[in-house]
DNA sequence: GATCCACGGGAATACACGGATG
DNA sequence: CATCCGTGTATTCCCGTGGATC
């Protein structure tokens, strides 16, 4: 953080009485510049990407870790430190191995696969960072952006190291598919997947992240709290309350946290009490599956998946609902019919993003079956832009 | 140079069919 | 067999783009 960035948040503080000084400090999604702990783990992410100090060029590597152990804040903090260590003044993601070039013949490509599914959206998603020009977001096929990539790299003798973070998630890009996209310029790119786990058939380089063990996982928390929160706001045996409950998943440490900060602010209280942070535990599910997955979702499902939570504040018991009535009162509260808040739900419940749990009904025909979040509920209300 | 239009991608919607169940 | 759920897919709509046309 930068000077101007600590001014700015002195000042959106200032006159604030609540106890979150920083909602994007505390916030699940959001990834620390300098990642805690994971010394072992750079170490041996900059000995795979060592080539490029050269004028060399890095071999594939995979990122493997399971749920909360911080892979994507690593690739993300690697990434935005070469390009800020050795990259040129162009404001891009990139890096020059050729002092005095003005361009960069390497560049270090972060790819959320969450947010690109398509073809289209990959192509467009690589070159709008490596190109200061626009890219169309519409109107031009694919084989159009593709040409445009090929062009960029090849004659110049360019290079990119594309990561493709999440490429093992339901309905996200795959790896395979993103090596077949960059098969003509596959001289050029290196693809590094990071993920819970490599690719299938994967045969290069594995680096593992182990999940975070308890006091590491209380020393990010407890990071995050010194500068999110105001002081005395938590007490430090509650930090450690979390980390033991979460067992080495930061995401749901940070979830359940970041929630029992926004109640305790909500009901406008001087410090996190046991209870709020009950209910912060509480409210993350089994099997939770990351927050930015919600988030990532298209505007009308986030919206959808609001209303869903609505409708259990509004009393109706959603969990005794078969889904084709979610779908009539949910479509009745927006603008979607019900026929595609039901194609919505199931899809939903496909992707993980809900889960199906089969309702004991009389009468005849096929049973119906009811949904249930498998994301935390108050904190996606809180982060999602959908609800304000 | 202004206007028009065809095209591509993607989202919303409709629809039909397969399958489970009493 | 009747009924209703769950899912795959075709169709329609919408919007941005960029080339054709005047």
């Amino acid at each position: 953080m930068n000077l101007q960035e600590r001014i700015a948040r002195r000042q959106a503080a200032r006159g604030q009485t609540g106890i979150i000084l920083d909602r994007d400090v505390l916030s699940p999604t959001v990834h620390r510049e300098e990642p805690v702990g994971r010394g072992s783990v750079l170490e041996q992410l900059l000995d795979a990407v060592e080539p490029t100090f050269g004028r060399g060029f890095p071999e594939s590597f995979a990122v493997v870790g399971p749920p909360g152990s911080g892979t994507s804040a690593v690739i993300t903090a690697l990434f935005r430190s070469l390009t800020t260590t050795l990259g040129e003044t162009t404001g891009t993601i990139g890096t020059t191995t050729r002092a005095g070039s003005g361009e960069p013949t390497t560049w270090f490509i972060y790819v959320d696969a969450r947010r690109v599914s398509s073809a289209f959206a990959f192509y467009r998603t690589v070159l709008s960072i490596m190109t200061a020009d626009s890219v169309p977001t519409g109107g031009v096929g694919t084989e159009e952006l593709r040409d445009r990539l090929v062009s960029h790299l090849e004659p110049h003798n360019r290079r990119a190291v594309i990561a493709i973070d999440h490429h093992d998630e339901p309905e996200t890009i795959t790896a395979d598919r993103v090596q077949e996209l960059l098969d003509p310029v596959a001289q050029h790119t290196t693809v590094v997947p990071v993920g819970q786990s490599p690719p299938p058939t994967w045969e290069d380089t594995i680096i593992e992240v182990p999940p975070y063990r308890r006091h590491e996982l209380t020393d990010i928390l407890t990071e995050r709290v010194s500068s999110g929160l105001a002081t005395g706001a938590i007490e430090h045996h509650h930090v450690r309350e979390v980390a033991e409950w979460a067992d080495g998943n930061a995401h749901n440490a940070l979830t359940a946290l970041f929630t029992a900060a926004t109640l305790a602010s909500q009901e406008d209280q001087p410090a996190l009490k046991s209870t709020h942070l009950e209910r912060g535990k509480a409210d993350v599910p089994d099997e939770c599956i990351h927050l930015d997955r919600t988030l990532s979702l298209p505007e009308t499902r986030q919206q959808v998946l609001c209303t869903l939570l609505a409708l259990e504040s509004a009393g109706i018991k959603t969990c005794q609902q078969p889904i084709r009535e979610l779908a009539a009162a949910i479509a009745e509260r927006s603008a979607l019919t019900a026929g595609t808040v039901k194609r919505f739900l199931y899809e939903l419940a496909d992707k993980d993003v809900l889960t199906r749990v089969p309702l004991e009904v009389g009468g005849s025909g096929r049973r119906p079956s009811t949904i249930e979040p498998r994301f935390p509920p108050i904190a996606f209300q809180t982060l999602t832009p959908v609800n304000e």
